[in-house]
Formats: structure tokens, C-alpha cells, sequence
DNA sequence: GACTCGAGTCCCGCC
DNA sequence: GACTCGAGTC
């Protein structure tokens, strides 16, 4: 198929810099990879060329599609990556500048958890005063904006913002002392190094002639400084965005820097891709309605060509009800419709919502593929034994020393171990330093003194070899002598639960030696430091399955980028969607919320299929629901007197009547336009 | 120090 | 309903 003219356009404009605005299923990926093809074509070396993409989904795609294009074999290669691993390439060159080991590590979300607990237990916070997850949220925001420990201790206002910044200082010594970031470190650092070390900058500015960035409306300040530090020589910037497709303001992501794009670039052309060709012009009717209740965006509209049949609203009694018709209503069309699971994609707000509908699809004996959620690596068990991985890499890793020491028990309990700690901050020394001499600083149960010494062994000497040997024997050697299969008996009565978990620490081997065969020269850091960033080959293998043919269930951040036949938006209800969180941060929360429900609606290319439940099992007890606000924007019923009310967060609760559709209460609910 | 039990809370989305 | 936390017991 041959590119229309916005798109030629788009492609053709190879230097200067470029806006391409691009909504939801106007071709955004041809155009970008054809764009490469042709920035190629005329003559640009291919490692001169930059391609940042936000998810390692985005990055796989856009290599493999630009690698089809090239058909000729060439060594050459441009760099696509994401903001992340750009981070890290450009870190692991210069951030001992800045003070860290060149080996740093990346901490993943449960450890960045284990040091919030930590840093809030030493500032003596009380425990109700403020939670792990609303700290890390807290330091997060602070840090996305370049907000240091300092400055947010002087504009704390409120009692729980004073002890987040103190919280935060605690956080920011615990990770430089274990010689570790977080994710928001990697973009901050790399800022950090560009403004400091003007060389540095230069060099990797040196490194591309053409910048391209996807999703640009999901930058946040960070990102958008490294941007403009990297193309600010060559002025060869090409960005890719939708404003309504941005999702992301709560991890700091600015619609602005898209909305601004003209002011900071003032040579920019712009580019608009408004022909969808994705959806039924019936869908696509249903989304621009939405969309247009927002007041901060680019003033555009979709036109699509395909003629289709008008979305459907399903309301259920209960949120089982909902997932039994749901599923009934898939297994159905796939049994007379001739359609593929493939086909099929259901999409929900939060990580909770799948389990349902999990349960139903494996009843309904649908093969069913679950993306997102509670990862491989939330597993207690890999995450254990990762700490001790993490451990041998790095002696410093207070984090995961803590959370082995005792594991399995070696008569080390907390209140010994509070106590070692204390000693070893009195020190000013590392809690792994601290061990040998553990006897000076406390008394010592002679089980603890022979734990001790079994520990330093072992990890002392598997460390050692770790700097030099593949891991995978290692990671072997060292889960045997650790004797964590035991471990798993003691604490899991149940065999199939031994046997489940047993299975995850061999899938963790598994991937290490996924790792040595496909790294030039394998090691146990280099192995820790991808499955930071991106997960094993299974996790990826696991966005790749998204070709078996299989239902996808997903949340709707996960599904931005992608298309399905079929599409089920599953609770509809305010609360969910909108989110109640969402409704507290004021209209730009419920702006956004919007633009999610507009993401979900726009994966639909065939068929849209939204449905509620009436009722909905919160904390325990079924509680009555409200049918979402966006419901009656979509269907064009904002004068319907249950919109007021539902804009209200579904107050009060007496009204029961007039729900968009009418329908009535059959358990299988009741098809509407 | 390890385990059990009852009270209290309610973590949205992710690289 | 699921989970964490703290008190109480062996």
C-alpha cells in the first residue's frame, strides 16, 4: 500500500526538525520506519541514527520492522533503544565522573520498595503517616522534575511532605552508598553528566546526525532535556506523538513539551496524520466524541474510511456475571464467526481486574495470554534468589544482604540484624564490612556467629569468581550450597507449591543461561543489568506470544500501540475508569483518564464491546457501581440526566434508573448502541 | 527467634 | 478479600 501524503510528507522531510502528529492508527510505525529507510537511502550512515522509543515492546518492533526494510545485509546498524538503555550505554561511560562505580546496579521496583521501608523506619516515621508506595511516588515526582533532597526539604509545606524529604535523603545515601540507581536516577544522572561534563555531552552528541523520538508526548522534563542536549547540534529531530494518547502525567510526563514543540523549535514543520486506518468510522464516531471533552489538546479528528457495525454496551449484574458473558460472547464468535483468539482483546483498568476473567477464560477452555501484572520477577522466590545474584555482584548491596541474611533462617533475626545495622552506621561503614567483626559491636548467639561465617564463605568465595566465570554455574552452585530447596519445603507444606516455586528459581538459571549464550562475554553483573531494564527473554518471548493465538488480556497502558479485531473494555464504571485516585487530582486527572479510555477505544479496528457490572466486589463485600461518565460521552448522551450524576463519582447512590442504553437486568445483559 | 492470631488498611497505571 | 503489622506465646 502506498503512503498518502501526509505521510510521504512526513518521510520525505529528512532534515531540520519535525512534528509528526500522529492519531491513533494512522501509520505511525510505517512512517517511522520508513522514514529510516529512507534517511538510509539518501546516503546517511546507519549508526548516525538515533531512535528512542519508551518501551522495550516499542524498541523490539521498530529494530525488527527497520531491519525488514533494509533487506541488504549491512554491519551498520542504527540505535534503537529506550530512554532507559540509551541511559545506561551513555552511564556506563561516564558516571564514575559523577562519583558512582562503573558496575553500577539498577534497582527494580522491589528493592527501590525495601529502601523506602528502610529509610522510613530510620526517620522513626509512623507507620500509618506515610506508606512505602506513596513515598516512592513522591520521590519519583520530585526526581522527574530535578527536585534534590534539599530543595524538596525547603518547599515542604505539609507534615508528610517534611517527612518525605527527609525520607528521600535517607533513600538517595542508602542507593549511592550500595553504588546503585533507580530508573528515574538513570535519566537524572544522565542530565546530570551532560550539564557538568561538557566533553561528555559533546562526544555523545557527536555520536548521531538524526534524532528520532516515538511517543513524544510521554517525555517528562528529564527526557525532554536529554532530547534537546542531543539534538541540539544537528537540529535533525523528528518527533512522533498524539496529545490524546498521552497516558502517562503520573510518572511525570508533560503533554506540554508536545503542545510547545513549535516554540522551542521555531524552524519545525509540522505534519498531521488524521487518516485512521485502524477502525470503523462507527468506532472511530464513539472516540472523537469522547475525546473532544477535553480542553488541553491539538484541536483535530480522525477520519476513517471502513464502514462498520456500532459499539455495544454490556451491563451485568456482578463483576463474575460480567466476565462469564464476556467470555461467553468471545467463545461464541470464535466457534460461529470463524474468528481466531487472536482476534480478541480484553482491556482493563487496573491489575486486579484480569483474575476474573482468567478464571472464566480457562473454564470456558479459551487460550488466553496475560500481559503485564504481577511479574516473573515479583515472585518471593526470585527475588530471593536475585538477591544473593545481586549480592555476589555487589558486597555493597545493603538491600539484598538485608533480605537473604536470614534467609534461609540463620538465627539472625530482625532485632539482631537492627542492631548490626546501627553499629555499622555509627561505623560509616558498609553492613558487609561490618560481619567479620560482627562480635565487637554485638552479642552474638553462637547460631548466628556459625550463620554468619557459612555466609561471608560461601558468598565470599562464589564473588570472587563471578568477575571472571559465566554465571549460570554459579547461580547454580550457590542456590545448592544455600540449600534454598529446603528452604522452600520448610516454608511451603504444600508439594505443588514447592514444586511451582521451585520451578520459578529454575526458570531464573534458565534465563541466566539464556543470558551467556547470547552476551559476548557473559557476566553475572551484565546479566543483573539487563533483567533490570528490560526482563529475561521470557518476559519478552511473553510479548511476542502476542502472535500465538490467544485472547489477550491486558491493562490499558499495556495496550497503547497495539490493535485488535475485537475489542472488550471491561469495567466501565466510575471508580475504575475513571479511576477514583484520578478524580481527587482535579480536571487534569479526569483529562487523562479520558485520553486512557480513548487509547482503549482506538485498539479497536472491527468491533467495540464495552460492558459494567452493577455491582462490584470491593474490600470484601459487593458494592453497588455507577456506570463511567465516558460511557455517556462516547454514546452521545451528555444530556442524560445520570451523566450529572455520574460527573459527580456516581453520588447519590439512590439513582438507579437511566443508564446509557436502558437495558434491562438479564444476567447476560443486554446488547445497545 | 520463630510462629500464630486478630486488628486495621485498602498500594491505579510502568520503564 | 488479601495483605501487613504488632502483640502475645512457645
Amino acid at each position: 500500500m502506498k503512503l498518502n501524503a501526509a505521510q510521504q510528507e512526513a518521510v520525505d522531510t529528512l532534515a531540520g526538525p519535525l512534528l509528526v502528529l500522529a492519531g491513533a492508527g494512522t501509520g505511525k510505525t510505517r512512517v517511522v520506519t520508513h522514514r529510516i529507510a529512507r534517511l538510509i537511502q539518501s546516503g546517511i550512515r546507519p549508526n548516525r541514527i538515533l531512535a528512542v522509543t519508551f518501551t522495550n515492546k516499542a524498541a523490539d518492533e521498530m529494530l525488527h520492522r527497520a531491519s525488514a526494510m533494509l533487506k541488504k545485509r549491512r554491519r551498520e546498524r542504527p540505535e534503537i533503544s529506550t530512554f532507559h538503555s540509551l541511559c545506561v550505554r551513555i552511564l556506563r561511560r561516564g558516571i564514575s565522573h559523577l562519583g558512582y562505580p562503573a558496575q553500577f546496579a539498577i534497582c527494580d521496583r522491589g528493592d527501590q520498595e525495601s529502601i523506602a521501608r528502610a529509610a522510613l523506619r530510620e526517620i522513626k516515621a509512623p507507620n500509618s503517616a506515610l506508606r512505602p508506595g506513596e513515598l516512592l511516588y513522591r520521590i519519583s515526582r520530585w526526581k522527574t522534575v530535578c527536585v534534590s533532597p534539599t530543595q524538596a526539604a525547603a518547599t515542604a509545606a505539609t507534615d508528610k511532605e517534611h517527612l518525605a524529604s527527609a525520607a528521600f535523603r535517607r533513600y538517595q545515601a542508602a542507593l549511592r552508598a550500595a553504588g546503585a540507581v533507580d530508573f528515574d536516577d538513570l535519566l537524572l544522572l544522565t542530565d546530570e553528566l551532560f550539564r557538568r561534563f561538557p566533553d561528555v555531552h559533546q562526544d555523545e552528541a557527536d555520536r548521531f546526525d538524526h534524532l528520532l523520538v516515538d511517543e513524544y508526548q510521554d517525555t517528562n522534563a528529564v527526557q525532554y532535556r536529554i532530547v534537546k542536549a542531543l539534538a541540539g547540534g544537528h537540529r535533525n529531530l523528528c518527533v512522533v506523538g498524539d496529545d490524546d494518547q498521552s497516558i502517562y502525567g503520573w510518572r511525570g510526563a508533560e503533554v506540554r513539551h508536545i503542545l510547545r514543540f513549535k516554540r522551542d523549535w521555531p524552524e519545525a514543520k509540522i505534519v498531521r496524520l488524521e487518516t485512521n486506518y485502524r477502525s470503523t468510522r462507527e468506532i472511530l464516531d464513539w472516540a472523537n466524541r469522547l475525546i473532544a471533552f477535553n480542553h488541553l489538546r491539538h484541536d483535530k479528528a480522525l477520519h476513517a474510511a471502513a464502514r462498520g457495525e456500532p459499539p455495544r454496551v454490556l451491563q451485568l449484574q456482578t463483576e463474575t456475571d460480567e466476565a462469564e458473558a464476556v467470555v461467553a460472547d468471545i467463545a461464541a464468535r470464535i466457534a460461529t464467526e470463524k474468528r481466531r483468539p487472536r482476534d480478541f482483546a480484553i482491556l482493563c483498568r487496573t491489575n486486579e481486574q484480569p483474575r476474573a476473567f482468567e478464571a472464566e477464560l480457562r473454564r470456558a477452555e479459551v487460550p488466553y495470554v496475560l500481559l503485564g501484572g504481577m511479574s516473573f520477577f515479583d515472585r518471593k522466590e526470585v527475588r530471593d534468589v536475585l538477591a544473593y545474584l545481586k549480592l555476589l555482584a555487589n558486597p555493597r548491596d545493603e538491600v539484598s544482604l538485608l533480605r537473604v541474611v536470614n534467609t534461609p533462617p540463620r538465627g539472625l533475626g530482625p532485632a539482631l540484624v537492627r542492631r548490626l545495622l546501627e553499629a555499622a552506621v555509627r561505623e560509616g561503614k558498609p553492613l558487609w564490612e561490618l560481619l567479620p567483626v560482627a562480635d565487637r559491636h554485638v552479642a552474638l548467639t553462637p547460631a548466628a556467629r556459625t550463620g554468619i561465617g557459612r555466609l561471608r564463605e560461601l558468598l565470599g568465595s562464589l564473588a570472587h569468581r563471578a568477575r571472571t566465570e559465566p554465571p549460570a554455574r554459579l547461580a547454580r552452585e550457590l542456590i545448592a550450597e544455600v540449600g534454598y530447596y529446603d528452604e522452600l519445603v520448610r516454608q511451603y507444606p504444600n508439594p505443588e507449591e514447592q514444586q511451582a516455586r521451585w520451578a520459578s528459581v529454575e526458570e531464573v538459571v534458565n534465563a541466566i543461561g539464556a543470558y551467556e549464550r547470547r552476551a559476548k562475554k557473559p557476566l553475572l553483573a551484565g546479566f543483573l543489568r539487563d533483567v533490570a531494564l528490560s526482563g529475561t527473554d521470557e518476559d519478552r518471548q511473553k510479548e511476542s506470544k502476542l502472535k500465538r493465538d490467544a485472547v489477550v488480556l491486558m491493562t490499558l497502558h499495556a495496550a497503547k500501540g497495539l490493535e485488535f479485531p475485537e475489542v472488550y473494555m471491561v469495567g466501565m464504571e466510575e471508580g475504575l475508569l475513571p479511576h477514583h485516585r484520578a478524580a481527587g487530582e482535579g480536571g487534569a486527572g479526569i483529562e487523562e483518564e479520558r485520553r486512557l479510555c480513548y487509547v482503549g477505544v482506538t485498539r479497536a479496528q472491527r468491533r467495540l464491546t464495552l460492558s459494567l457490572a452493577l455491582t462490584r466486589l470491593k474490600w470484601g463485600k459487593p458494592r453497588p457501581t455507577h456506570p463511567s461518565r465516558f460511557l455517556y460521552e462516547l454514546a452521545g448522551q451528555a444530556d442524560n440526566p445520570a451523566y450529572a450524576v455520574a460527573m459527580r463519582g456516581g453520588e447519590p447512590k439512590a439513582t438507579k434508573s437511566r443508564r446509557p442504553g436502558k437495558t434491562s437486568r438479564g444476567k447476560r445483559g443486554r446488547e445497545t448502541g
